[in-house]
DNA sequence: AATGAATGAGAGTTCATTCAT
DNA sequence: AATGAATGAACTCTCATTCAT
């Protein structure tokens, strides 16, 4: 039960099944995707899946939670560094900008798409990314933006609202490429700069307006 | 076949369906909703709903024109209106602001969410809402903004880019409520006034920073 | 809704596929039959079933449903008859057996089987055989027979017990007819006269024995 | 391999797994219990039963086969005991019915009931019961009960039919406990008694009336 | 034009059985 | 001999769509 080697291969097989369940999501969207369909790609008879899976929504959750452990990971790597001082304005917003707009566009878009789409209808995936991927990210960004705030004489109740305007243009910029926007698709490189640009402008105006 | 009698007829029951798979849908996703749930809403057999429209897609489709209908309408009246002189940029920010995120509200988010999610997954959809909707949007958008980057002595090729970053955040803040996030939840009706301080700061600072 | 010509269809559709189903049950068995083999029977679809029964085990208990009916209308007749004075005890001891082995005959044995097979295993169509077929029948029985016992002086709580043994050989002697006990087979019809003779002398048996 | 060490562990093997199937058929049924099921609960794989039996089936008709071995054995001490002279009528009345009486209460009737359930639809199996455990029983009891007509003047060739008349009523008060009469269930105990009685009273009688 | 019963392809899922280890 | 992962045929049930009335 416990034996490492059987770990592995289940692990494996997993991984094997969500891989094969991810790229035909991506292709033909969860509702379109049949169990056959999957079972296909991943070479395994249609039965073996639900050796690994309690059912079709639970391949979704399961590729969910990987992108999520993806994303800790990284994020890990970004909060463990040395917090000595707090670092400049813009080397946090491209710390906080750039992860999720390059994660997206490593696995060109498609999984976000049908993950984003579920999300629409599942409460469960919603609750998840909710709780296990927005919160988190945006708590980072508030403490970050409210120490900013208080070291300016800035409003810092602003500040959640704010982080929330930026998080949401990151979101609403990836939906814009994936609704194929030509001037997003072409200039997606680019983002991280020209949203920083205009962050932190806005955010060091709202101290002159303020 | 042109009777204005008739005509107003089909248009009617055309309505009377829609407004029921808009409620359904809403309610109940669209991949949940049978074309009985709708047919049972409105009051009418299964069979008639296919002597209106083609398919279950189409009804969706049907959903999706008729607010673009509505859009278009409240777009011509910000449009139409007397272009002697630009105003100033908050008055246009507002306005460029508001009319989406009350649009989305007055519905409760319900079929915004329904259409978004099928849209990442229905080509025509997307196609239809890209180049009915958004880009026409992100037009107006855009020449206010290039005549304003042309008076300031701005960088008018940002104008395009910043422009998403607006409409993004736009999206995206739709979508934080979506998901559930309670910040935006409940700071929804400042939203405009919040998000208009940020760009206009943020793009008077193009111009100091650029 | 209570159209009399759409009601009627109905029903018939509904009796339609339950001598359908009847048939193949009798033949194959419940869990041998597939809905296939019904709809296939009864020269309609499959999913023609679905609109006229829940599940599959609705047909088992629509089925019975309709045993019940018939047993219950058969019933009335006996009952409904002028109680004026006891019938004398082989009228009534003939009366008690005849009716549940000629039904029996009738069907061929085979719906009886397949239903006491899926009355040990399923506990809402054991409920109802035991509430509304085996109860109402006991319940005649054993007032005639406290009647009777009463008028002889015999032990009137012996009467139910009494009963469950008459009841019983019913019942024991034609699953021996169904396991296929050559002699029962061949004598079936003699059944009714040699159990009421060896009922009544073991009832007036009683009497000299209490 | 026929190396008694190596058999008397197949053996042990064997009724591990018989054990095992008895308690989960009892309690779930034979459709509704899995393989798996009956693996799990023998603390063992679901191959390994492969080894030992053929076929889901070949459980049940093992469980069945098992019962009638201690039938036979329980029976052959009835038979073999000196039958210099023919035991009185009550004494061997009660010979007949004590022990399958008991022998169902003993496993709680579980058993029984999937046994009786899948012999309803089972050739095979009820072949086997007719063959092995009805027809034998059955024997015994004609014998006694010629020999007591032929004592008496009685009609030797109503035995046959009285017996199944007496057998009959012994299956068919099993089958009112299993369908959960109340009356039957309650009074169980004195079953033997009252239907010895019953049917001696009932023997005697033809002797009057024949 | 409206009806709604009929259709049947196709879905997700189960599970007895096999067989490489 | 024991394992249990893999198999895939077969099942029940759903539902978009059709069409005779």
């Amino acid at each position: 039960m416990t034996d490492p080697t059987q770990q592995a291969l289940i692990a494996a097989r997993r991984d094997q099944i969500l891989d094969a369940a991810a790229v035909v999501f991506a292709a033909k969207g969860f509702h379109q995707t049949t169990i056959r369909d999957i079972a296909r790609h991943a070479g395994i008879a249609d039965g073996t899946i639900y050796n690994y899976f309690e059912s079709k929504p639970a391949l979704l959750m399961g590729i969910f939670q990987r992108m999520r452990d993806v994303i800790l990971r990284e994020a890990e790597s970004l909060t463990s560094a040395p917090p000595a001082a707090l670092p400049d304005v813009r080397t946090f917003m491209r710390a906080f900008l750039v992860p999720p707009l390059m994660a997206l566009k490593r696995d060109n878009f498609g999984l976000f798409r049908i993950v984003l789409a579920e999300m629409m209808v599942n409460d469960e995936l919603r609750a998840l990314y909710q709780r296990e991927i927005l919160q988190p990210a945006l708590g980072v960004g508030e403490a970050y933006l409210r120490a900013y705030a208080a070291g300016r004489g800035l409003d810092p109740e602003a500040a959640a609202l704010t982080l929330r305007a930026i998080s949401g243009m990151i979101l609403g910029l990836m939906l814009h490429h994936i609704i194929g926007d030509p001037v997003v698709e072409e200039a997606y490189d680019r983002l991280p700069d020209v949203l920083a640009d205009l962050v932190i402008s806005g955010i060091e105006g709202q101290a002159r307006v303020g």
